[in-house]
DNA sequence: CTGAAAGCGCTAACAT
DNA sequence: ATGTTAGCGCTTTCAG
């Protein structure tokens, strides 16, 4: 394989030169500008990152942290994070944690060993005392997550106020008995929501029932399904229900269809994510759209500026009720 | 930053030693090593994988091409790609093309510059010739694609017989007036699958009709809609539908919902690739199931074998016809 | 404008 | 068992 010192060999001229052409043409002459070409054209030869990274000491490689790729939640962020890194000059890697503390430490080394420069983390299950540490010495950003003490930059929109939102529309449409399906309350955004959840019952002076405040341990679409079993099991059955993700709103109305229960006339569902299914599905679902795109990209940039030793601060991006046939 | 030579130097040996206790800990005496974990420790010295990369250039970096993560059929496949990779000790960069060539070519270019030692592609839109000509020298595998003159190894499934399967189970119902709805013909599995539809048509006499193949240019849920829509507008309506993948049957399935046809008992459905969703739709929707994981693992493996010289072949994998509420 | 040479951090052959 | 040293392929001063 062709290599640096070949090239210059066949164009009669030093490394250097062959490297000047490569990264800074300008300072070489046309006459030797061509000549060195014309002998990388010859040797059909690519230059080695593996060489030029060791020297600039940067790999150009961003991690982004996830639980679960399948989760159709992150794909527009996905895009978001990766337009703005390759127009950046960086690559991206997508790390599937599967929420285990082994694998993230495969990635964590990753960006301690020098072989990717920074962490874009949307894991909400990953250790964040492990976070928080690495992040005293390495860039790392939050995205769609973040940790109460804050030391960790993120970008994120306002989950209280969009869960309040949702429950809000539901009451406006004259709901009084309202199911919250939530997920586990480990994680920040469940109890966010909860919070915005209780504030529009609070405000609206209607009861919180603990029976139809159900907390799934995952948020998988199997997960919806027994939590809308849950509820239609009970004497009395709320008239609408509020799921803090359109997967589990999905698994919900897959039950509801089940029972031939009609939406929204005898229970409304409101979901959270505008994931692309959450339009395929019948009727099609009510939820609170969140700018993933955007999200992504000022995530990566935020990342990206943090490398370079810029400062960055946090971002809270603004959220939509997008009203669908489910209420 | 602290590096080898400071390691070293701490703990009053060379820096060959220090390699041997990070590489073959066995040939060093407890002693010395000891000394030398303890001058590690204590730097929070992390080896550089940039410096060891170039030294033995190999990157453990594999490049999965697909053209987007959001589609689900590849999540799981990506998953079986992952374990194996883990396991032997590479990772996985995914490398979404968007079917763009501009794409394609940064990824090619990682593996040309020794950032990715090998590529699995999963992407039917690549330019074949491009891939081909990249495959002579450098190691490269499909999964669930392959290229009909076959000089580069695959894993995958008979789509034709795959397809067959799908249409005999419609046909063995009793149904007589089937479409397809099939993406675009440049792709071959969807030649393939046709192919195979043609094949079951004909063994059971039955007639085709050329105004009820179409042939979809994405293959979106609004694709799948937009062809259910073209179906029914038509003055002699199908009894049974083949999609030949999950995504348009449940965009079709979307639309028959709409118009208040009942599935399976006015128009029963058939998709392809047993997604996530497939069985979150109403009613749950009949497929064909690929070994997804498997494939993935498989083709990790092959890719691995093949970057380490040895000799690998093609697989073809078997399918599996999961009969559920669409039909 | 170009060349010589140092060196990024590591591994491995060779020497002791 | 350990040390010495060359060198992976490249970029970047420093001279000229």
């Amino acid at each position: 394989m062709a290599n640096i010192q070949k090239v210059a060999k066949k164009a009669g001229v030093s490394v250097a030169t062959v490297s000047r052409v490569l990264n800074n043409p300008d300072v070489v002459t046309l006459k030797t500008r061509t000549k060195v070409e014309q002998a990388i054209h010859e040797l059909n030869y690519e230059p080695s990152a593996l060489g030029r990274n060791l020297r600039t000491s940067r790999s150009r490689l961003l991690l982004v942290l996830l639980p679960s790729i399948s989760n159709p939640f992150y794909t527009e962020i996905i895009n978001g994070i990766e337009d703005t890194a390759i127009e950046e000059g960086y690559n991206i890697l997508l790390c599937e944690t599967d929420s285990n503390p082994e694998r993230e430490n495969i990635y964590f080394n990753m960006v301690k060993n020098r072989l990717a420069e920074g962490i874009i983390s949307m894991d909400p299950t990953v250790n964040k005392k492990t976070l928080t540490d690495l992040a005293k010495d390495y860039p790392i950003v939050q995205c769609s997550e973040y940790d109460e003490d804050g030391t960790i930059c993120y970008v994120s929109i306002d989950n209280e106020l969009a869960a309040y939102h949702a429950v809000r529309h539901l009451i406006k449409l004259g709901h009084e008995k309202i199911a919250l399906i939530n997920s586990d309350e480990k994680f920040l955004y469940a109890r966010e929501r909860y919070r915005g959840f209780q504030k529009a019952m609070e405000e609206f002076e209607l009861p919180i029932r603990p029976e139809w405040i159900l907390n799934m341990e995952n948020v998988k679409f199997e997960d919806g399904q027994q939590a809308m079993k849950g509820l239609l099991k009970q004497e009395v059955r709320p008239t609408a229900v509020f799921a803090v993700s359109d997967v589990l709103a999905i698994g919900a109305l897959k039950e509801l269809n089940i029972n031939q229960i009609r939406v929204p006339e005898d229970i409304a569902l409101v979901g959270f994510d505008k994931i692309v299914f959450s339009n395929m599905t019948h009727p099609t679902l009510t939820t609170i759209s969140q700018p993933m795109y955007k999200m992504g990209s000022i995530s990566a940039n935020m990342l990206i500026n943090k490398i370079k030793g810029k400062a960055v601060e946090s971002v809270i991006l603004e959220h939509e009720l997008v009203i669908r046939e489910s209420t």
